[in-house]
DNA sequence: GTTTTATAGTACGCACACGTACTAATTTGA
DNA sequence: TCAAATTAGTACGTGTGCGTACTATAAAAC
């Protein structure tokens, strides 16, 4: 009956900011050391994938502004993580590299995200977990769903 | 047997981080006629329980820092919703208090944000919302008793 | 009663993410 | 073929949140 916006600490919405809040300051202090952030880390998880991708199509896989990932690619080219080089065959666009530097320190990064992940979760069981990442699978979804039918509005009324 | 981190799209850091992101953009766009920020909603959430509590003591509830939450509180006074008075008891202290404007708004706004949660949450039964909230608590317990050990920590190294 | 310690708040600089507006290059299409 | 539309990326301003360092005031310790 009690409906969750009522109980401030049940707020789903206040819930979902304070969280990763609260994960993003424990990560980028974790990660002092090296300098990385959660930002940061985000796009080297895509570019370990995959490296020698445009800007653009690295924005559209992390559903992120040109803008935004432009000021992080700055700040990782500066730290000497990745570098940019211009498409010879598109010369508007950027492709983005991992340097050797960055392939050296994989590991080590990898094991302090996975250190704090098992403090974060602790508690929680593998299939709580995973429920919790199917709920905000949909979530997530939802949100670009709407975000999408926005920019579509806002082009039909150009 | 998988595990989550070696899947971007189901790694729980990455998605937290993603839904955070989008909810607070879908937020801030939807309440732009009023120039609500998500941000501000949640300081103002916790006044409207509650105005006249001390910076210090609205910083605690949000388990915000006192700089970012003075910044907060800088617009939300230049837009008038909120307005510091000194505390003649404690000369170091500001109340902070809710002003007329902000209260007959309140309606408005909460109407946005069920919007908001309705869009968002579409999919989803009452029951996994629950249990969303659940798991979101204790992961939000988990980084608080982090952060805190952290300080504990430095201070001890004093 | 004075010194020390703690607390409330601000100042400043950084990282991140947004939107808007711009340049340069490419693609479309009339 | 050449103008119009699209795309890649950057520049700039704003809001949020952090850490460190500072001032002013209050509380505790001696």
């Amino acid at each position: 009956m009690a409906r969750g916006r009522l109980d401030p600490d049940r707020n789903l919405g206040f819930l979902l900011h304070d969280v990763a809040r609260l994960r993003s300051a424990a990560f980028d202090q974790m990660m002092r050391p090296l300098g990385i952030t959660r930002a940061q880390w985000r796009v080297l998880g895509v570019l370990y994938a995959e490296d020698g991708v445009t800007q653009a199509e690295l924005a559209k896989r992390i559903d992120l502004g040109r803008v935004s990932l432009g000021g992080i690619i700055d700040r990782l080219e500066a730290a000497g993580w990745v570098a940019r080089q211009k498409d010879p065959a598109d010369r508007r666009a950027n492709r983005v590299w991992l340097t050797d530097k960055v392939v050296e320190v994989r590991r080590r990064m990898q094991r302090g995200v996975d250190v704090l992940n098992g403090t974060s979760l602790a508690g929680l069981d593998a299939q709580r977990i995973e429920d919790l990442v199917d709920a905000l699978l949909v979530i997530k979804r939802n949100l670009i769903a709407a975000e999408e039918g926005r920019k579509a509005g806002t082009e039909g009324r150009k």
